[in-house]
DNA sequence: GCAAAAGTGTTCTCCATACACCCATGC
DNA sequence: GCATGGGTGTATGGAGAACACTTTTGC
């Protein structure tokens, strides 16, 4: 029988806050050695049998606190393989996305912070934040999954602005966004509109995924 | 400590074949049970801290017999994690590809099959040759090393035409591919010709990698 | 009215697709 | 010459980016 490598499961666990107007990372001071005390990326190491979306799940509810319902989706990114990215000795880590609704939120040790300026990370998670980032920027508007659940059911053109602009980098042109969205298959421009923001400005649209 | 799955890696070995103008998957026998006899995708166990490329390379070497020398690149995939992919119990598959130069083969024990159409394979290595084949689709002509490890340092719009047809599935105008093929960086159309072909026609150009 | 922000319409550029026509070879 | 097949030039359509101008809100 061959020893064979760990395999973690790294999570970045990703949340929309409508009020800061950014997406946000979820990440939590790690408990135990290696780098105790550093903020660190979700993971939990795979179970013999487990699907890679179970152990997603399972490490933001235990790392992050989040409740197991208030995830929405998830899905893979890539696979690192450094042997000298554990100081502990090799392990592969298998990095997911999973995007968790920001209604209920048990506290938790969990910091949230904005996807454009993440703070130093235990281990390779530096590394693993910025080779996946342009992956999920990629993902937006065209994988539905991804989309819905960090937007939910039902957003409007300025929620869709701010998630853009968090993901990409810069902030599209609100037409030429609007156009994209309307080639999106499954989501409609519904005719209602939602309040004006605080400092004023015409009403956004409302958004809808049709099933 | 936990019981961890055991980590298997899966590569499409790929390999231009100028004279039957396709590109051929390299597959092998299984030595052993389950499924011994039935063709298979050459896979091996990853070691303890052994990196994806070098199984990967491993794979090839003793499921193929193909010199490493002969393996010109190689890259990742994507992930399999069907709990009951493997009858022997859960195994994680994680998916390569590389590339072999079609100059010394030894023999070995392996069949050359066409990537349009691969006979049945063992475990679910049909579904990960038919998930793998859009994503090398999408890769060629985007990423270089996947480019060059099939075609080699130098190559004809005619091979370059056979190449494209048997990743996507249709063949491309010649004046197109070659403008495709002109915005492709480090990617140069010499002056030179090489011979027509056997029926007549007009000999194609000759291209070369910058570097 | 004024500032803020979304929506409409228009233009421009780039790229992919398609095809008519020209050119160079084997036979 | 004729069939074969790559190369040149050209047109068309769709997507993305940029921006003037209009509309609808808060104050």
């Amino acid at each position: 029988m061959i020893e064979s490598t760990p395999v973690s499961v790294d999570v970045l666990a990703l949340r929309f806050d409508p009020t800061a107007r950014t997406v946000l990372l979820g990440v939590a001071p790690r408990a135990q050695e290696p780098f105790a005390g550093d903020l660190a990326l979700p993971g939990v190491l795979l179970g013999r049998g487990e699907r890679l979306r179970d152990a997603a799940r399972r490490a933001v509810r235990d790392k992050l606190g989040v409740a197991e319902g208030a995830i929405t989706a998830s899905g893979q990114l890539t696979t690192f393989d450094e042997p000298s990215r554990d100081p502990r000795g090799p392990t592969l880590s298998i990095a997911l996305w999973a995007t968790a609704d920001p209604g209920r939120l048990t506290g938790g040790p969990t910091t949230w912070t904005p996807l454009a300026d993440v703070p130093p990370l235990a281990f390779d998670h530096d590394r693993i934040v910025a080779d996946c980032r342009p992956i999920l920027a990629d993902r937006l508007w065209r994988d539905p999954a991804f989309t819905a659940g960090l937007l939910g059911r039902e957003f409007t053109t300025a929620q869709a602005l701010d998630v853009t602009e968090s993901l990409t980098g810069d902030r599209p042109y609100p037409a030429n966004l609007g156009r994209v969205m309307e080639r999106v298959p499954g989501l409609e421009r519904t005719t209602q509109h939602a309040a004006a923001q605080p400092k004023g400005g015409r009403p956004p649209s409302v958004w809808r995924w049709a099933t």
